[in-house]
DNA sequence: GCTAAGACGTA
DNA sequence: CGTACGTCTTAGCG
């Protein structure tokens, strides 16, 4: 493109996606939770259209704000008569303004004033400025804006096909100039705005008038002359022609927070608009826009569309490893390939990448010399590596044999999950069309593209699957290469560089040290109460059947409501989605209204074999070193904490006595003397006291008072000593309720309390504690005006479904966002304090171990000897990683199994 | 062999 | 009509 004059593209937001709306049929426009979206795609599909063809170098687009407007407060019928907005249309709109951040285009509204008055005020300025302007609008008193400078973009079809209205268009289909297209629409009238014309004039005699008395002044003027029926009706509406005539007029000096200057279009942002499509499951567009707006793709570090990362690539020779490594000036990323799992693994191969070269071996092949060179490298933590995955490495570099990885300067995979905590996945695949809108080549891709144009494939001979490997290998460590530079920008731009580099990333290996050295478990034990559990489920089987008087699948709760609700006529239970339920709670609620011996025998079972399953299930992973290993995943959960899964150690039993029974099973190893378990004590509350500033909460928990108890004498007012277990039970639930969003309903159930002693109750603590209202509302509201949640240490979490008009979705939201900062903070807090243990346990040079970690406690291993300087240590560790306004108590306790080391 | 639903264990 | 998870079984689909 020349050094051509600058264009300016203004859209009328409201009115083309309104179009849209109707021109898609919604039915085929919806995501699977049921947002519609042909409003959006409609739109999007218009607006990509207009960037290609139009080349716009500046961009807006203006909303309207609502109905409301200075017009409606001159004519209150403006705009009548149309019918309510259609929800599904409303709850597209704030997709499309997000979908315009991330295209990077500025959008405008402006309280009082019209998308068309905002469009006006622009064309104006980009007039006087000497821009080409273009307005898509498919509002009609926009083609009084046309002029030389001006064209109208008027939707005939849909929203993609668009008529072009320069000064000669509209006068060949209006019959007037665009500077008396108003004079002529005060005449006709504007049936859209419910502004009525003149009865029996139709744009054919308006445009005659005009054209012969030269505008609507003249016209009016001489109306007197005006002969025939028309010359009457004009004579008796001209109020109304007046009024039109004012209403329709664009304003053109509106102040707007933004000049035509700072509306420039830079481009398209790749990750969010990836992002997004996905969200809202587009996926032609996206490809649309990375095939015909390539060049505005802002972002990528390299043009999109499935183009192979430009590395050179090379297949280890054997003792070139030292020169190759000594070469690298830069950040070397690594990507690996092999089979992982339960703190161990595999490596099948490894490719490293920097500065476009990239070097590829099996480690399995490495001969003496360049396997030295490998693990001093790795080893060296001078030497900065990139990793996707980084857990799965080290467990890989672990069971090889190799020393621990040092210098681990990023993990792409835990980026992305700070970037953005809810995704479902983080393959680097998906990250690399995300984050660098490119498609990252499989070994079989990779194969496939080869068989078409080697000489092999053209000789009629298979593909080289080793070449295919090689390549897609090192396209992969040259996307973590790029992908780290990307993502680390954008965590610096939020201020979570630190909660990645002095966080995240570090924990990684704690995490991976703690699941390779995994927990001992006393086999013997969960085999006895196995069996025991086992004996008692086939007991309370047997008698369920007697009850009964046939066999039937206890554990099917479908038989069991055919049993329950239609043989036994049992009062209904609270509705499931595919009839009524048989849960623990419901169950119990029909024991006590109908006393049937079944029930009991149903509760047992159900007891007594879930805990059956659970020791099943242990059993069946411990390893042949005796141990069970967990993977602590750090990249599921949306407010940072950990979860642990094959097998999940993070919900065994303890509440019931055969439920502690599983917790005997996990035991000390030989080498150490005994297991300590410590935990925070209602860590929760006290980021919640912290966070509110409440002094009340605050001073109890400086005094070191029973939390719950001090509540309760502050609720009731009465006396420290005098609150009852029940005073304490109920404030007990309504505290721990509150960072879940709890409603006076809920808590009416769960206290199995009337309503209004709930409304009661919840008053009452407020009355004593409105900060930690002021707070929870103050949490929603913030996240509603900037999308997002922040914990202390700035771990981020969104929330796009704060602002849905569908009131399930925006309360669910609602709950989710007062609940993170507190849930997300003592994530943090805990992870902090992993990461000062395993530091002040390598300075002290114990021996004792951290094993597990269960969101607010640690299972240490203790050497010989260290109890007490490990207590210490661990305690001086957690307490100090954070400092909020309250201290952060913790408790220990020792044994011989987690059970033992109870407190 | 897969998925959805229901149930239930933990913080 | 209470946040955050993982995992089991049953039942239905192919």
């Amino acid at each position: 493109m020349t050094a051509s004059q600058s264009r300016l593209l203004l859209i009328d937001g409201h009115s083309m996606a309104y179009r849209a709306f109707f021109a898609l049929p919604a039915e085929k426009f919806a995501t699977d939770d049921g947002q519609v979206t042909n409003a959006v795609y409609g739109f999007a599909s218009m607006l990509i259209n207009l960037l290609k063809a139009e080349k716009p170098t500046h961009v807006a687009v203006a909303f309207d704000v609502s109905r409301h407007s200075f017009r409606t407060d001159e004519y209150a019928a403006y705009k009548d008569g149309r019918g309510a907005t259609p929800d599904e249309f409303k709850s597209q709109i704030p997709i499309i303004k997000q979908l315009l951040d991330a295209f990077g285009i500025a959008w405008l509204t402006k309280e009082t004033f019209e998308a068309d008055d905002i469009i006006a005020t622009l064309a104006t300025q980009g007039e006087a400025a000497g821009l080409a302007t273009l307005i898509s609008s498919g509002d009609r008193d926009a083609i009084q804006l046309v002029n030389d400078a001006v064209t109208l973009l008027y939707p005939v079809k849909g929203v993609t096909e668009l008529a072009r209205y320069t000064p000669e268009a509209v006068e060949e289909k209006y019959g007037v100039t665009p500077e008396r297209y108003r004079d002529l629409a005060a005449l006709v009238g504007e049936k859209a705005d419910n502004l009525p014309g003149i009865p029996g004039v139709g744009p054919k005699t308006a445009a005659k008038w005009i054209t012969k008395y030269g505008s609507l002044d003249g016209l009016v003027a001489k109306a007197d002359e005006i002969t025939g029926k028309a010359g009457q009706s004009l004579r008796d509406h001209l109020d109304d022609v007046m009024r039109n005539h004012r209403l329709n007029r664009l304003v053109t000096d509106v102040e707007l927070d933004k000049a035509v200057a700072d509306l420039e279009w830079h481009g398209w942002d790749v990750a969010e608009t990836n992002s997004l499509f996905d969200a809202l499951q587009f996926r032609a567009l996206g490809d649309r826009l990375n095939a015909n707006l390539a060049d505005k793709a802002v972002g990528a570090a390299v043009a999109p569309v499935a183009e192979t990362a430009q590395v050179e690539t090379a297949v280890l020779v054997p003792g070139g490893l030292a020169a190759w490594l000594g070469e690298r000036t830069g950040d070397v990323a690594v990507a690996f390939t092999g089979t992982f799992a339960s703190g161990a693994g595999s490596f099948d191969t490894i490719a490293l990448a920097e500065g476009g070269q990239a070097l590829w071996f099996e480690p399995s092949q490495l001969d003496a010399e360049d396997e030295r060179s490998w693990t001093a490298w790795l080893a060296d933590p001078r030497k900065p590596k990139l990793v996707h995955d980084a857990k799965a490495f080290l467990w890989g570099a672990d069971a090889a044999g190799w020393p621990e990885p040092a210098g681990l300067k990023a993990d792409t995979m835990i980026a992305a999950y700070l970037l953005k905590p809810e995704q479902r996945s983080y393959a680097l695949g998906d990250l690399a069309m995300q984050y660098l809108g490119r498609e990252l080549e499989t070994a079989q891709t990779a194969a496939d593209d080869g068989a078409l144009f080697s000489d092999a494939a053209l000789a009629g001979q298979p593909a080289d699957d080793d070449t295919a490997r090689v390549n897609a290998d090192c396209t992969a460590a040259a996307v973590v290469a790029e992908l780290a530079a990307e993502q680390s920008k954008r965590l610096e731009q939020r201020h979570q560089a630190a909660l990645a580099d002095d966080l995240e990333f570090p924990i990684i290996g704690v995490l991976a040290r703690m699941e390779i050295t995994g927990i001992a478990a006393d086999e013997g034990h969960f085999a006895d109460i196995e069996s025991g559990f086992a004996a008692q489920s086939k007991d309370a089987t047997d008698r369920a059947h007697e009850i009964v008087g046939r066999p039937f699948n206890v554990g099917s709760p479908k038989q069991l409501q055919e049993i329950l609700f239609e043989e036994l006529k049992m009062p209904k239970t609270k509705r499931t989605k595919t009839g009524y339920t048989t849960n623990a709670e419901a169950l119990q609620q029909l024991l006590v209204k109908t006393g049937h011996p079944l029930l009991e025998q149903l509760l047992r079972f159900r007891d007594v074999e879930k805990l059956k399953q659970i020791v099943a299930t242990l059993r069946a992973t411990i390893q042949t070193d005796g141990r069970i290993h967990t993977t602590f995943h750090q990249t599921v959960a949306a407010t940072g904490r950990l979860s642990s899964a094959d097998p999940n150690l993070q919900n065994i039993p303890v509440r019931s006595e055969a439920g502690r029974a599983i917790r005997a099973g996990f035991v000390v190893s030989e080498g150490f003397e005994s297991l300590m378990t410590i935990d925070y004590s209602q860590i929760e509350m006290r980021i919640m006291a912290s966070l509110t500033g409440d002094e009340g909460l605050i001073d109890a928990f400086i005094a070191g008072e029973d939390i719950h108890s001090a509540v309760a004498a502050k609720v009731f007012g009465v006396g420290l000593g005098e609150v009852s277990a029940e005073h304490r039970r109920k404030i007990k639930a309504m505290s721990y309720g509150l960072a879940y969003g709890l409603s006076t309903y809920g808590l009416s159930q769960q206290l199995g309390i009337s309503n209004e002693e709930a409304q009661q109750l919840s008053d009452d603590y407020f009355a004593r504690f409105g900060k930690v209202r002021d707070y929870l509302h103050r949490v929603v509201e913030e996240a509603r005006k900037t999308g997002y949640t922040e914990t202390i240490m700035g771990r981020r979490r969104y929330f796009p479904d704060l602002t849905s008009d569908n009131r399930q979705l925006r309360e669910i939201a609602e709950r989710a966002a007062l609940n993170a900062p507190i849930q997300g903070s003592a994530a943090d807090i805990m992870k902090t304090a992993m990461l000062g243990v395993d530091r002040a346990l390598r300075e002290a040079k114990l021996d004792s171990r951290v094993i597990l970690q269960v969101h607010d406690e640690l299972v240490c291993e203790v050497a010989p000897g260290e109890a007490e300087r490990l207590e210490s240590l661990v305690r001086e560790q957690m307490s100090n990683a954070a400092t909020l306004a309250v201290p952060l108590t913790v408790a220990a306790g020792f044994g011989s199994s987690w059970e033992d080391a109870a407190h």
